[in-house]
RNA sequence: GGGAUUGUAGCUCAGUUUGGUUAGAGCGCCGCCCUGUCACGGCGGAGGUCGCGGGUUCGAGUCCCGUCGGUCCCGCCA
């Protein structure tokens, strides 16, 4: 096929060009036929130009480009002149190529559907065609914002004296933690590589080498059920320093957060970000990872329900559990539907009922009003802060779950109220500090990691090791960006000793744990420096700077919520040869 | 594993509540016309396994059962 190749591409040509003869190539994004003159609009990665044939001038050429449609592929030559009729929307909307030669270099089928911004397809049929949905200059912009991303972010570990290596992705399979992806083996029959969950061991493995600042742009993966934020596979930034404390890993994430907004968006973010400890997240947003674009705060009213009229609180904190509140302003207007609809939100996350107050006028109405006598219902909306027009969500229960169940309803209430297109902090970042270590597993009947095994406890409740065990705090931070947990880290434990206890106390035994993380245990022993790091998801982020909440947005080929990928059909049955070789039966 | 929601023309959707003639609209597509459009315009036209399978019924897009996809959420995700 022969083409003339570009002298320019389609989103370059300015005023100044006027009078320079080009080439573009491109796709057809439109095509406007009045007979005797047409115009194309041709497209590529880097905009859209206006180009005019004019059939009167060049009747020969009009005659080829007759079959001209939608996303075929041309190029064009011409020359650049100003338009009698400028487009302001588009920044070559000032000037034309006037057309002197062009040809077809590839046709193209009518596509399932129309390559514009503002599609309204379902998301079905762009994953099925994802190449046709990748030509959309939205998507493209996203894709083009995450390139950009990992240039800045090589450019800065490197410039900050990180050494990029990589781990393997055929590695052990590991307990703890997320389902593994296993690979069978061939030439060991019967046994599996598993990919990885994270190079947690391997980038700690780097530090007992001495590598001492370690960074890796790195693909892992989880076989977990995913959400509107999580991909089976992702990528991770891969973090890690010796001879560090928290600080110091909190610091220079900071400096390098500070430096891809500058450089990426041109935002000027102020270092120290706010830091707020799990148990006041909890308490006060409801949540580990809250988006502090706006307010909405929980109020514990635990004290009030201590000697309320209302069975319900008060037997609550009988029990020693909890009662909070949450103030929702001017939403006393809310209808019983969307109360319901909120009371179904507040079952999900495991509440019996949504207990409500609203306040219109001085007059107290609501769920429970008849169960509290009117200076009881004063003293605890005042208490809750509530003004005229106010309503207050109410949850009961067990600590966590009271809180998880508001933590909920704020963020809807906020997407109800529209609290984050009238926020005047675009960006909310916050490190969430002091986790707990452990959590108990009921199903288990044992504790297990929070974070992961290898995380270090804080020093100051070390002693609570064996007795307290739920009310160790661990050295790990998490890096909250608009709600999104987009990075998370921890100094680690570099003391074989404290890694041996630490099995213990999840329930792994001296045997399993040198089974399973022999080779850990073994190099802890050969002088492992303090050492620590963090990992952002690199999807995440590219999601917030991308302004998107949908990570598929920021992924060429993504999955979709069941784990397919529509477009190549994977998974796929394999041939029974082939499950011959690796000695594997599938069972029913 | 569970919940909610969704699947009708190439696309977006209406029609399903209350079963009943030939399943509609907009956009797109095809043909003709048009010299300044850029959401071009005008005239005409084609296009449907109503996701799939089974059932109820004289009759199913509509009711019932099953199943396969999409999306969102709970569990899960160190």
């Amino acid at each position: 096929m022969n083409f003339r190749k570009r002298t320019a591409h389609c989103g370059e040509l300015r005023p100044s060009d006027a009078g320079r003869t080009v080439v573009l190539n491109g796709w057809v994004n439109a095509r406007r036929d009045y007979g005797s003159i047409v115009f194309i609009d041709l497209r590529d990665r880097e905009g859209v130009t206006q180009v005019v044939l004019d059939a009167t001038d060049n009747p020969e050429l009009a005659a080829n480009l007759k079959d001209v449609r939608s996303e075929w592929v041309l190029w064009v030559e011409g020359a650049v002149r100003m338009r009698e009729n400028p487009n302001p929307k588009i920044p070559t909307g000032l000037v034309e190529i006037v057309v002197r030669d062009a040809g077809v270099i590839n046709r193209s089928e009518v596509p399932p559907f129309e390559i514009v911004d503002d599609l309204q397809t379902n998301e079905e049929l762009r994953l099925q065609y994802r190449y046709l949905d990748l030509r959309r200059p939205t998507i493209q912009q996203k894709l083009l914002m995450r390139s950009r991303l990992a240039s800045v972010t090589r450019e800065y570990f490197s410039a900050e004296g990180f050494a990029e290596v990589e781990t393997p992705v055929l590695t052990r399979s590991t307990p703890e933690g997320a389902r593994d992806y296993l690979v069978p083996s061939r030439v060991n029959k019967g046994r599996f590589y598993a990919l990885p969950q994270s190079p947690q061991l391997f980038k700690q493995l780097l530090m007992v080498s001495g590598f001492d600042r370690y960074m890796q742009i790195v693909k892992v993966f989880r076989d977990e059920d995913l959400r509107a934020d999580r991909q089976p596979e992702f990528t991770q930034i891969d973090i890690e320093m010796s001879f560090v404390e928290q600080s110091d890993i909190m610091a220079m994430t900071e400096r390098y957060v500070q430096h891809v907004w500058k450089r990426l968006l041109d935002i000027d973010l102020d270092l120290g970000f706010r830091q707020v400890t799990f148990a006041d997240a909890m308490n006060t947003y409801g949540s580990d990872k809250p988006d502090l674009r706006y307010g909405l705060p929980i109020v514990d009213v635990t004290d009030y329900a201590a000697s309320s009229s209302f069975v319900v609180f008060k037997s609550a904190a009988d029990a020693g559990h909890v009662v909070k509140a949450l103030r929702i302003p001017d939403a006393a207007s809310f209808s019983r539907k969307q109360i319901d609809e909120l009371t179904d939100l507040a079952k999900t996350h495991g509440a019996g009922g949504l207990p409500y107050l609203k306040l219109v006028q001085g007059e107290v109405s609501g769920s429970f009003s008849k169960n509290l006598p009117p200076d009881e219902a004063t003293t605890l909306l005042s208490a809750c802060s509530a003004a005229d027009g106010d309503l207050v969500l109410f949850a009961v229960g067990e600590w966590e779950r009271a809180c998880t169940i508001l933590g909920a309803l704020r963020i809807e209430a906020a997407r109800r109220l529209d609290l984050v297109s009238k926020t005047t902090t675009p960006y909310s970042m916050l490190w969430i500090t002091e986790f707990p270590l452990l959590e108990h597993d009921p199903e288990e009947q044992r504790w297990v990691a929070r974070h992961h095994p290898f995380t270090s406890p804080m020093t100051e409740d070390l002693h609570l090791l064996e007795s307290n065990p739920g009310a160790i705090r661990a050295r790990a931070y998490d890096l909250v960006m608009n709600g999104y947990e987009a990075a998370g880290g921890s100094v680690r434990i570099h003391d074989s000793t404290v890694q041996q206890r630490m099995f213990d106390l999840i329930g792994m035994s001296v045997e399993e744990a040198n089974a399973k993380f022999g080779f850990l245990l073994k190099a802890l022993k050969y002088g492992a420096p303090p050492h620590g790091g963090i990992a952002f998801g690199f999807d995440r982020l590219a999601m917030v700077l991308a302004g998107t909440n949908n990570i598929r947005d920021v992924i060429a080929f993504p999955k979709t919520t069941s784990g397919l990928s529509l477009m190549d059909g994977c998974p796929s049955d394999v041939d029974d040869k082939q499950l011959a070789e690796l000695g594997i039966a599938l069972r029913q």
